[in-house]
DNA sequence: TAAGGTAATGCAAGCGCTTACATCACAACC
DNA sequence: GGTTGTGATGTAAGCGCTTGCATTACCTTA
């Protein structure tokens, strides 16, 4: 943009002696041109070193290849690898990706998403399925192609690219059930406003109440997503004078602080407690034990999310949602209750 | 961009019984509008739902309010930080951030440069002060405002937000000679093209070089950034049949992939080798041993960065860079050699 | 009262691009 | 030879907004 002197259509018109009718059309229909024209445009385009203008672009074709993800918080790997995946596949038609952090805050989350729009995004792509009234209403309203990521609803005619958090807490809560726990507690991520951890502390719950033993889920922790916040957590929980024989945690932050703690404590994972994760970031791998969690499949979703949107902008219908399936990494933290390796 | 029937202006225009230009100024500078009038504005803008198109508003004032944002990678947290920073910083003035990653590879961010610039970027945000010839001609030619992060050399005379690798090499390695070791050995990340792993090897180099001792380096292994790659490097280090007493990593997760190999093989960090870490990662107070590493000013980089953009966009001169400083963090994996403890 | 100043607004010329439509050259066919 | 079809290219009308300059209305001041 800008830059007086910059190279317009009309410079590399007359340096290829064509019209820029010509040149809009070798860059944007390259085979309705002839291919010897198309070889003196680009020669002339590239001399002059020319590149579009988005505004003229934008104004006259009424639409700006351009859409906006809003994501809780870049500063953990959580989103990251998924965002990365979904502007990847976008960039390969052309589409670039305007980025914006709500920090978890569903008004700053609206706020991100006027100012994307104005800012000329065609479609969004949002994490999870649940938003105040007013977004929703905005949404509709301006009748904004959307993906919803990192969630999926059945009952729910939104386009999603997730996974359900219901089934996958269930999933391996229900592990942690079969290995014969049956003393359990949840450490949860802040369930305020956000589907996916309270999704997972559904999960959980609901596969305690199915399972045909007498396990109990003997408390649930809220607190936000940090290493700390994990600690301090699984450390309330273990001075239960009847502690629980595993803890189940909505994210793997909480449950790596969850692990340092309990080596601070000198209480031993698995052997005392057990302690399961979700996310499988690369922390996981990395703490002692390494934790067993759940594989959340960012990639596929973020590259699923854009091939949503692009259906959407181009076709302006309505494409059907995709589901993930999610599995169990198994690694060290969890055993059997009661066993001392 | 814009379903069909969208109001324009010029509708608000007639709604208010003003001219165009009014209600331009009225919504860009206010107080050059008239209280009465300017309330008869608000109220047609809002009766008819108006939001200004970007296309035209770009065109006609020959900027976007957007910039662009070029990482190496946004699927580990190393810049992620930073990132979120930098935007938080550019949405506070309304300003955009378009995001786009090269996967290290000079050819491609060439490409993403282009791509941005193309969808109207008023100027970039680049990690590191190396990159081809073809890159850098085309930034100058294009005199595109940029912002350099995570480097920082005095005899350059772009704009640097960022610290010197180099100092911070030499830092983590004094440290280390300090302790009295005497047989060192590096694993870098891949210096191809990246001015950040090559200073730190660097900086690693001339402190040993430096110090009033004895003390070799006695390898240099470069290798991507993975845990497997730090693994694989670190146990081909130790199988030396005279094994370095400490390895200097080029970043943590190298450090980290280190850590598990030593662990995997019974190896006692730092009783038996002392391995340090860069960047201090989230990782990096996660693995056991804690990882003795560099701290890297993430949030500091990324707002700075903004703001020498934004005031590159304003005011068309040159900001001065910003050198930041780093310090060591002292955890568990660094002690003097051959300590049993 | 006239001259000069100021604040508020309008006029109109683009900004650089896309695209419907018109034109042209040429080959194929009758 | 005339007609028609076809593919390549040109013409020109905007897209919706900003902004330099002109105009107007009204207030000061001498």
């Amino acid at each position: 943009m800008k830059n007086p002197g910059q190279p317009t259509l009309e410079d590399v018109a007359r340096a290829a002696k064509v019209s820029t009718a010509t040149i809009s059309r070798s860059i944007n229909e390259p085979d309705k041109v002839a291919t010897a024209t198309r070889e003196r445009i680009q020669e002339a385009i590239h001399k002059l070193g020319y590149t579009p203008n988005v505004g003229g672009r934008i104004l006259a074709s009424r639409r700006s290849n351009t859409v906006g993800a809003i994501i809780p918080t870049m500063s953990n790997s959580m989103f990251a690898g998924g965002l990365q995946a979904f502007q990847q596949v976008l960039a390969e038609s052309g589409v670039t990706m305007l980025v914006a952090s709500s920090g978890y805050d569903a008004a700053e989350e609206l706020r991100q998403i006027r100012s994307l729009m104005t800012h000329g995004a065609d479609g969004l792509l949002l994490i999870g399925a649940v938003r105040p009234d007013e977004t929703t209403r905005f949404l509709r309203m301006r009748n904004i192609p959307c993906v919803l990521a990192w969630s999926y609803h059945n009952d729910d005619d939104r386009v999603f690219a997730g996974f359900d958090n219901i089934k996958a807490a269930r999933l391996i809560t229900r592990q942690v059930l079969d290995l014969g726990h049956r003393r359990i507690a949840m450490i949860a991520g802040d369930a305020t406003g956000n589907d996916r951890a309270r999704d997972r502390i559904e999960g959980v719950k609901r596969a305690i109440k199915n399972h045909h033993s007498q396990a109990r889920l003997t408390a649930v922790l809220e607190t936000p997503y940090s290493i700390q916040n994990g600690s301090d957590a699984f450390e309330q929980l273990m001075s239960d004078p009847n502690p629980p024989s595993a803890v189940v945690c909505g994210n793997d932050v909480l449950a790596a602080g969850a692990i340092l703690r309990a080596r601070e404590k000198g209480i031993k994972v698995p052997d005392n407690v057990s302690i399961t994760g979700f996310d499988d970031i690369s922390l996981a791998s990395v703490v002692t034990p390494a934790l067993t969690t759940i594989r959340v499949p960012q990639l596929e979703m973020g590259q699923a999310a854009a091939r949503l949107l692009l259906e959407q902008l181009r076709s302006e219908t309505k494409p059907t949602s995709i589901e993930f399936d999610t599995q169990i990494v198994f690694r060290e933290s969890l055993a059997a209750p009661g066993k001392a390796r």
